[in-house]
DNA sequence: CGGCATGTTGATTCATCTCAAAGTCTGTGG
DNA sequence: CCACAGACTTTGAGATGAATCAACATGCCG
């Protein structure tokens, strides 16, 4: 592992508050590595192993049941994810693949559990990343009910645009079949409900979208901290979806 | 508070770990208060200031945007609920009313959180239940991406059987309304939905449900752990919804 | 016995999925 | 450098699912 590396995630939320002696013994354990693009890095319903931080690349997190499969994030450097099936020892809700080639760290869930019951700083940072996960998925459920496609696609644009600063002109950072699978439709519904967006001042040439009038968008989807999550200013730049995320 | 509250606090997932001093302190700042039917106990929005236990009675979470309203779940003794928000200090992403007279006790969100910092015990039992809630919605978004309405219903069905020991006839312990609205779809959807699972092996008649083949119904909503939770062998009565469920 | 909320049913409209085909993009190999 | 395969995207037509609106039935509580 890279120092480069060590120090970046030393510096996540959910590790740079704790002891020296912890952080080291949690590095001691885990190892470094890349993947290509397309890997099944878990599957759902195994035993939850090792937690997950991204380091490059970005990594899908799905769901299956019964042959259909939905999208349930994405994550990008530097986000963890399966924090709370590795808590639990429990098995994974989601299934995980790399969409790029990526490199991960890999750290044992036991060392994890180790390592909160004796460092409590971890501890806490713990809860809070947690609680940070379970607000994320909640948001999510809200949309899903309380929002048309519509609606969920213009405001998946609106949160793209202002995680970017609230600039009206930017690039999908994936996929429209993911961004779909994401939002609960098909790729055939999202692609014929974004022509229709332009009614509200969107348009949307390949993976180029334009915010032509950002009013009567924000009109027609009225931002809410409470589904589309506190404005970050543009500061968590890279974050397509999401970000913390655990299973 | 009555000591009998206190005893059955003390024996919660979240509490019962605790150091004696902690819980002490925490039931200190506490206060039980009884509520009518009907009554909003906390508004989506607002700062989080208690973190919620419903000793009898039940509460609706439910969240609404734009003058619609959904159903997120429902809260049964013993049960805790916007453990999340307290945690952050963050505004609540849910509202929360009494279904019916309920007595609920109230714990500073500050007291809380002090007391998470000086017990890493009580720090431990809060990452097991966030991470319980976490998983909890997760399931609860899958059923809802990878499911349709019928069979959403369907598993509805299934899962209070299985968790009343797997009887074939019951009675649905909340309003079909409320039902419609957690299962995200209308309550005329919901009635007319339940009328064609009679060709599964479902009967209802009112609040009263019979299955008159399991193994059919089984066959048309494969249960999934993953999604429908864990098999709880009846243990949980009287819990009628994803039970760890905070904000 | 009302009155009111809940539940059902019907007709209709609207939203969304499915299936099929054609267009676009991208990376590969000749 | 070009041709091509394969995946993604768009478009169209049709079927299905679900919401809406309205009316009626049911149940419960005062």
């Amino acid at each position: 592992m890279r120092p480069h590396d060590i120090a970046e995630v030393r510096h996540l939320p959910l590790f740079r508050d704790m002891l020296k002696v912890s952080f080291e013994q949690l590095v001691q354990g885990a190892y470094a590595q890349t993947f290509p693009a397309g890997m099944e890095l878990i599957r759902q319903g195994d035993p939850a192993d090792f937690l997950h931080v991204v380091l490059e690349g970005s990594v899908e997190l799905y769901a299956n049941w019964e042959n259909r499969l939905c999208t349930m994030a994405v994550v990008n450097p530097i986000g963890t994810f399966i924090l709370a099936a590795c808590i639990k020892d429990a098995p994974y809700l989601m299934s995980a693949r790399t969409l790029e080639r990526s490199r991960l760290l890999l750290v044992p869930a036991s060392d994890l559990r180790a390592v909160f019951r004796r460092d409590p700083e971890f501890a806490v940072s713990t809860i809070t990343e947690l609680a940070g996960c379970y607000r994320a998925v909640v948001r999510h459920a809200k949309c899903l009910k309380l929002r048309n496609s519509r609606e969920r696609i213009a405001a998946y644009l609106l949160k793209q645009s202002r995680n970017l600063g609230g600039i009206a002109r930017f690039t999908l950072s994936v996929e429209k079949r993911l961004i779909a699978s994401y939002l609960g439709m098909t790729p055939e519904n999202l692609s014929r409900a974004i022509r229709t967006l332009d009614e509200v001042g969107v348009q949307v040439k390949g993976q180029q979208v334009t915010i032509i009038d950002m009013a009567r968008l924000q009109a027609f989807v009225p931002p809410d901290p409470l589904i589309d999550g506190p404005d970050t200013g543009g500061a968590t730049a890279g974050v397509s979806l999401p970000q913390g995320v655990a299973s």
